[in-house]
DNA sequence: TTGAGATAATAGTAATACTATCATAAAAAA
DNA sequence: TTTTTTATGATAGTATTACTATTATCTCAA
C-alpha cells in the first residue's frame, strides 16, 4: 500500500489549481528547485518556463504572480509542518516531551518520511529558511491576510501555542513566543551557514546544536529547566 | 552649541559617498520616506529620482543598485543603534541593568535623542522591523559579507552578546541569543501590528508589552529570573 | 461527434534596471 | 583669474521583467 496525502490549498492562492495538473506540478516541482538555486529575487517566470518547457503565459495561468507562487509554496509547507507535528505527537501524552518533538521537527533538516509525489520536501525546507518571511513582508500584507493567505502559518502557530500553554498553563506569551522559536530556529540556521560568527554553533555547524538551544530557551521561558 | 553625529560607512556600501553632497543627502533622505510608504519591493530609483527632483542615473551615481542602497541605509541604522546603546549605557556597571536598557532600545520606537541632519530615525526604525532581513536573506550574501556590509550588526549583536555574558558567564548561547532577540523584537512588532492574531499583544499594542516578553524571555534563558 | 478544458505559440506593452554620452554649472586648485 | 576637477542635468538607449491578449491545436469525456 502506498500512502500519498494531499493538502487542500486556499482557493486565493492560484487561479488554477496546480494539483490537477501535470503542468500545474511541474510549476510547483521546477519552482521550488529554481527559487532554491537562484534565490526568490533572481528567479523569474521566464526562466521557470524555459526549464519546464513551457512559456510565460502557460505560468501565469496558475499564479498571478511569482509572489503568489512563493506564497503558495510556504502555505503547502506550514500546512505539511502541521500535519507532520500531528503525526509526531500522536499517543504522546506528557507536553514537555510534545514539545520537544515539536522543537525537533522545526530545527532540523526534514527526512522524507512522508510520501508526497511532486515535492522535494528537503531543498523546500532551505526555501522556508530564507525566503519564509519575504511572504508576509510586504506592503501588502494587509490584503494578504484578509484572503486568509497566511492560514496555515498561524494554525501551526496555533498548535505550538497550545503545546507551550500545556507546559505552563500561567504562560503569558504562548503565541509570541511560538512564532518567536519558529523565526529563531530558521534565523540561526541561516547565520550558521551564511554569516557563522553571529552564531555560537560556527565551528560544528551541526543542527543538533540549534535545536539545544531552542530547548534552553524555551524551556526557560516556560519555567520547566 | 549643536552637536551632530556623522556614522563612518564602509566604502564599498556606496560607489560615491552621499554624505558629501545635497544630492547624496536628499538620497537618503527620500528613499528612507519611500520605502517606508511603498515597501522596499514597490521602490524603485525612477520613483525615488522623481521625487527627488533628478535622474535615474544621478542616483545610479550613488547606489550599485536598490538593493546597496538598502543595506547602506540598514547599516547605517546598526550603527547609530550602537552608538545609542553606548551612550545610555554609559557608567552603568550592573550587568542586568545594562542589558535591560538594551533590551529597551531595541523594542520600542526611537525618540529622536540624537540629533543627525538628514534621517528620520523613527521612520527608520519601521523600515528596520519589515526590511532589515532582506539585506542578508539573498543568494549573494557570502560576497556581500566578504564585503564587510554586515559589519555594523555584527558589532551591534557582539556588543549585546558581551552584555549577556556579563549577566552569566556560564550561557552558552550568548551569539545567538543575542540576533535572537533583535530579529525578535522586531518580528513581535511587525505581527502586533499587521497578523496582530499571532502575537499574545493584539489587545493593546503596546510595544512595552514586546518589551516585557522579551525581558521575560532573555532574563529566563541566561537564568536570572 | 461535439465540445469543454488545457496547452502551445506568438505577439505585444509598460515598467524596471540598468549604461552611456555630452553639456553645463559650481567649486577648488593653479 | 584661469584652469581643472567634480557634480549634476538632460537625453537616449538596451535587456529583462512582469505582465495581457489572441489564436490554433490537442485530448479526453459525454
Amino acid at each position: 500500500m502506498e500512502l500519498q496525502i494531499q493538502i487542500k490549498m486556499n482557493e486565493k492562492l492560484y487561479l488554477r489549481d496546480p494539483e490537477h495538473t501535470e503542468l500545474g506540478k511541474n510549476i510547483i516541482l521546477h519552482s521550488i528547485k529554481m527559487i532554491y538555486k537562484l534565490g526568490f529575487e533572481s528567479f523569474t517566470f521566464r526562466k521557470l518556463a524555459l526549464d519546464i518547457g513551457t512559456t510565460e503565459a502557460g505560468i501565469y495561468r496558475y499564479f498571478e504572480n511569482k509572489h503568489r507562487l512563493l506564497v503558495y509554496i510556504i502555505a503547502w509547507y506550514w500546512s505539511w509542518l502541521e500535519y507532520r507535528v500531528k503525526i509526531h505527537t500522536y499517543n504522546i501524552y506528557n507536553p514537555e516531551e510534545r514539545l520537544r518533538i515539536v522543537l525537533k521537527l522545526l530545527a532540523t533538516t526534514v527526512e522524507d518520511d512522508i510520501q508526497t509525489s511532486h515535492v522535494n520536501e528537503s531543498i523546500l525546507h532551505q526555501i522556508i529558511i530564507a525566503e519564509s518571511t519575504k511572504a508576509f513582508m510586504t506592503n501588502h500584507v494587509t490584503d494578504d491576510n484578509k484572503d486568509q493567505l497566511f492560514k496555515p502559518y498561524k494554525d501551526l502557530c496555533k498548535a505550538i501555542g497550545d503545546f507551550i500553554l500545556a507546559c505552563n498553563p500561567n504562560y503569558k506569551y504562548p503565541k509570541s513566543l511560538a512564532n518567536s522559536i519558529i523565526e529563531i530556529a530558521h534565523i540561526q540556521n541561516f547565520f550558521m551557514h551564511n554569516l557563522p560568527a553571529l552564531t555560537d554553533f560556527a565551528d560544528e555547524k551541526d543542527e543538533s546544536k540549534i535545536l539545544e538551544f531552542l530547548e534552553d530557551l524555551v524551556f526557560a521561558s516556560i519555567g520547566k529547566y
